[in-house]
DNA sequence: ATAAAATATTATGATATTCTAATATCATAA
DNA sequence: TTATGATATTAGAATATCATAATATTTTAT
């Protein structure tokens, strides 16, 4: 069987990252940070609409999912995949994260 | 010591890495596959600009070196922390990278 | 039924990225 | 010195990204 490498599809997966605003929300919801939109608004110091429209896109990339609880929507990283990436990245063990 | 993540940092090297083109030179140096301008070249499919204005990027980020041999430029890959990205983004060993 | 809180969506202007075509540089060969 | 091959740089048009402001949706409280 051939293993060919999908550079397109992989690019994307890194390019999903490659925002400090989109790495920091993912990476403190790895940490166990701040899980819902208003939280992260606070701690990261950006707009509802900024953290949501990035928080759509990580959605779309299939790194984030997101469950809704009353009024809050509370996400969490599904993907070991970028998981991987960012410990590789800060150089942390991707065997603390949460996800 | 207060150890705090600069994220505009961690972002540009993912960003760096996160276009399609980028990301086969960088696996394929990492692989030790072509090393010079016009190997990689042929070897993705792009333009001679195209190609050159890429390695241009990756060699300010930090992550390619360049030495000059007669007529050609040889690449290799400096930076650990990309090897790493890479290995994790697919699921490969660091240790078999050429670096 | 209204109002308020939390989140999502849309529209927009500013900026950045990408590729190609054209031109420049640099090293060697004739 | 001129020509040639390899690589780099510049200019430009098309497209994409980003943050903000405005509006919409959804859920709960009154």
């Amino acid at each position: 069987m051939e293993i060919r490498i999908n550079y397109e599809d992989k690019a994307a997966v890194l390019k999903a990252l490659s925002n400090p605003v989109r790495l920091q929300i993912v990476h403190g919801l790895l940490l166990a940070g701040c899980r819902n939109v208003g939280c992260m608004e606070r701690s990261i110091g950006m707009s509802q609409s900024c953290v949501s429209q990035h928080l759509q896109k990580l959605r779309s990339e299939g790194i984030l999912s997101a469950e809704r609880t009353g009024n809050e929507v509370y996400y969490r990283v599904t993907s070991q995949e970028a998981a991987r990436i960012i410990a590789a990245l800060l150089d942390e063990e991707v065997d603390r994260y949460a996800l």
